[in-house]
DNA sequence: ATAGACTATCCCGTAAATGGAACAAACAAA
DNA sequence: TTTGTTTGTTCCATTTACGGGATAGTCTAT
């Protein structure tokens, strides 16, 4: 009944409602229990003099009223988004938590080292790595950074940043070139068995070799596809055929002869490591800390 | 020490002190004590892990840091500022305190049966009238409208809408004019007692008065010069000279014989009464109601 | 130099917001 | 229709913020 005076805090809290359409999710987006939500936006209704969503259990609709005042509340939250993100890419000493999504063979073989020494030198930050194979979503699961391989959508919420370049190469055991004698050009690749990369969707990706001006490319024969670099190694150690690996990956194990380099002159199109991140207007300092710890470490690797 | 979300109420509690340039007139502006203030600035700047003052109980000074958070502080507290004034624009029962600022002679002459009506209308309104001659700072001291009579100041931070036209006309006393014969000209002003009006800086105003294509115009000698209308009015009725009144004001004087019309030919030029708000993107529906009420009074008068 | 007037901060009893859990309503699937 | 799941609300012990008053520091005026 009485005059309060609205708070902004509570015009954010309805633009998330009115956002994610649900009061759960607007609690989970703003990280606090539903029942301060429920609360808060009843309040606000009160002080209002009168209702800004109608709302059932399933359903929320938003009232005439709640539209016009909508409209007035996503601004103030977008003023309040930038100025948070301002305060974050001022940070003197990089803080927080930073959820970071990348492929798990590229934590575990490339960034390993540059991930201890990186909580060890932010000790305000807290690294939460999600190294599942899936694309996840950047901005919907709130992720401060990704790194992702080869070619990336287009995506004009995100930007992107090269980190690094691997060449790949195709490899073998002597064991199994024992008894498969190895090709000397790409179409006797037909006569092996290849371990196919697999894409999102299961299909095995097509392999593109280049030696001098002649081109090859194709989809090599074979009955296993499968998306994990690692496994794909460790069956080409144990003999399953022929595979295609980065070079650094296969390094130590040509030079203790547990791997043969296949096709030695022909090439393959190497592919980038991206940092891909949510476009905003302030890099929020514990992002950029990782992105230069991370750029820095590989510039010396 | 943790990562906790900058509140929005924060940032303008922030606005409000840099823009006052001292905590306890923050604390004034946003009606809420000083010691909360004090100590949210100071959950603030911790959270922000840096200073944004420098403060002597004597001097604010912003850190080059919170001279950028201003920046952006400012922004979202207009955005909020614009919000609560939509919503207020939008109270389908118009209520909350609404601060008027009037000549004391017009609020008791003119409006006060419309006031009485008014707050008889609207139970949910709090009337507050400041009825002091002074020229009160309507935005500083958080006026919602002011009443003022003749001249305006160009002020482009306020809007004006014309209220009311009051005639007015000189009076004397017929005791007063038994003692010394009307004049028939303003030139045998010279020869009387008048009561001038004052202004701000307690100079008589000229009397300006016109009768078909003559105009005369001068200040009329006399040795008192008030600022009351009332005042004026009863001195009239005393026998202490000739003054100017609005004429309604005199009327009943006039019937009953106590007040004679001098140079009852001649026309002064009309007082003009203004209602004067702050410029605002949205009108409170409180002070709406408030224009509409006088304006509807006045016409029916 | 000294008194006076302000100003920001601190203290602490009180009041209000918080959040985990239980609950009821609304829909989807079987 | 019934069962199961999801969503918004309510309850209440606990925590947190509030705000009136007291304190110490700083500048102005005499």
């Amino acid at each position: 009944m009485e005059q309060t005076n609205i708070s902004a805090d509570d015009m954010i809290l309805f633009a998330a409602i009115a956002e994610q359409a649900s009061l759960v999710r607007a609690a989970e987006q703003l990280s606090m229990p539903k029942a301060t939500v429920s609360r808060r936006l009843g309040h606000l209704e009160e002080t209002l003099g009168q209702k800004l969503l109608i709302r059932t259990t399933r359903r929320l609709t938003l009232t005439e009223f709640g539209e016009a005042f909508l409209d007035h509340c996503r601004r103030v939250a977008e003023e309040v988004v930038t100025v948070q993100d301002f305060v974050r890419s001022q940070d003197v000493q990089p803080r927080g938590r930073l959820r970071v999504s990348m492929p798990e063979d590229y934590a575990r073989r490339t960034l390993s080292r540059a991930l201890a020494t990186f909580i060890e030198a932010y000790p305000e930050i807290e690294l939460e790595l999600d190294l599942s194979s899936r694309l996840v979503d950047l901005i919907g699961e709130r992720f401060d950074l990704a790194i992702r391989m080869g070619e990336l959508a287009n995506d004009s919420t995100l930007v992107a940043r090269k980190l690094d370049e691997q060449h790949l190469g195709l490899y073998a055991s002597p064991i199994y070139l024992a008894l498969h004698p190895a090709p000397r050009h790409p179409d006797e690749l037909a006569h092996h068995a290849a371990l196919r990369m697999g894409a999102e969707n299961g299909q095995a990706l097509a392999w593109q070799l280049q030696h001098g001006k002649e081109e090859w490319q194709g989809i090599p024969p074979g009955r296993m596809t499968l998306n994990s670099i690692s496994v794909i190694q460790q069956l080409l150690l144990d003999g399953a055929g022929i595979g295609m690996l980065p070079v650094p990956f296969a390094e130590e194990d040509v030079k203790k002869k547990r791997l043969v380099r296949v096709l030695p002159d022909w090439r393959f199109p190497s592919v980038t490591a991206w940092a891909v991140m949510p476009m905003r207007r302030f890099l929020p300092s514990k992002t950029r800390a990782f992105l230069d710890h991370v750029e820095n470490a590989l510039r010396l690797a």
